[in-house]
DNA sequence: TCTTGATATGCAACAAGTTGCATTTAATGT
DNA sequence: ACATTAAATGCAACTTGTTGCATATCAAGA
């Protein structure tokens, strides 16, 4: 239902089409929310089939059509709807944390490349929130009371990756200290 | 994939029931993994059919049966295994987040019973880790090495649950300053 | 006594997410 | 000249997770 909720969101703010809505996915929306282009695409014709959606279909010479798709007011219902009602606890479902439940089993050389690449993406993740936070919300002080919503959801995530981040480094310190 | 190496995983330590895994779940692996008796049911009947698990049927005379899952020499080669194949990054997918994005459209007071609700389930969880590092990790330096790995988890668990807490009470308190 | 909650298991239908495949055009790099 | 990447869309099969329902026993509390 979820998915649902965040094309909404991302649409009512500006019409466009499946690709445009993956490009928003991976930059400016990248720690709020990620889903394959298939996933996309299939929720947005099943969400304009239940008129939640209009879509305008733009041709182009020479290339494959563009799907534009806008909200409508049903559509907008629906996101009220949904902001109204409380979300409900997350699963808590961590497959790292299962591995090191069985750290006795868990070949060395597996749990380094593990945690290294680990590290690395948690960087990567790092500097895509520091370029959002460029991009969009360069002096804090002075934004609107509506857009220092979204800025605070990227403190956030910038701080939970650096919690991350931290804690690595000292599972690996301990590491090497036990292997020396 | 997950839940069958967790499964594997705990059933490798100690064999036991569906209901068994179910309440391991709710306290001892409470920050590693979460599933509905259901799925787990389901996912131990697939196992034992393709031979990951074996299972006792135990009679209790005017009770229904107990059916006690062994993990197999093939259960432990697939856990082997995942193990030793990196996991991939999980997909960053917070509703949560989302709603903080159309902040405007977000009802005062749904806003307000889903942070004071969020605080609560956090604090819960606080007190579920906690009890977990008092049942198990009780003087964490006396532990062998491949016990004080769980323990890692427990302790990254703890803070990442505090960044959240005092990231709520920040947004929070921004909220009734705004207000007044 | 009656109800609730814990013990113990399961089916069926559905929703959500993944994986593999497939197409066309244009631009860019080797 | 050839290969790769980006733009742009989609189907089919599969796995994973949720929701609603159903069953039976036993203990404890109202």
């Amino acid at each position: 239902m979820s998915l649902r909720a965040v094309l909404l969101i991302t649409l009512q703010r500006e019409p466009g089409t499946g690709y445009d809505v993956l490009q928003r996915f991976r930059t400016g929306l990248a720690h709020v929310w990620q889903a394959s282009h298939q996933q996309i695409y299939r929720e947005l014709d099943k969400m304009q089939r239940e008129q939640l959606l209009s879509c305008q279909t733009v041709a182009q010479y020479d290339k494959p059509d563009r799907k534009v798709y806008h909200i409508t007011s049903e559509g907008i219902a629906f996101l009220e709807s949904w902001l109204a009602s409380p979300l409900g606890p997350q699963p808590v479902r961590s497959p790292l944390f299962a591995k090191f439940f069985v750290w006795e089993r868990w070949p060395a050389d597996a749990r380094h490349a593990e945690l290294a690449s680990l590290r690395n993406t948690l960087e990567e993740r790092m500097d895509s929130y520091q370029a959002i936070e460029s991009a969009w919300f360069s002096s804090p002080d002075s934004l609107h009371p509506h857009e220092r919503a979204p800025w605070h959801t990227l403190l956030l995530g910038k701080r939970l990756t650096q919690t991350w981040l931290a804690w690595i480094d000292e599972v690996l310190e301990e590491d090497r200290e036990a292997i020396s």
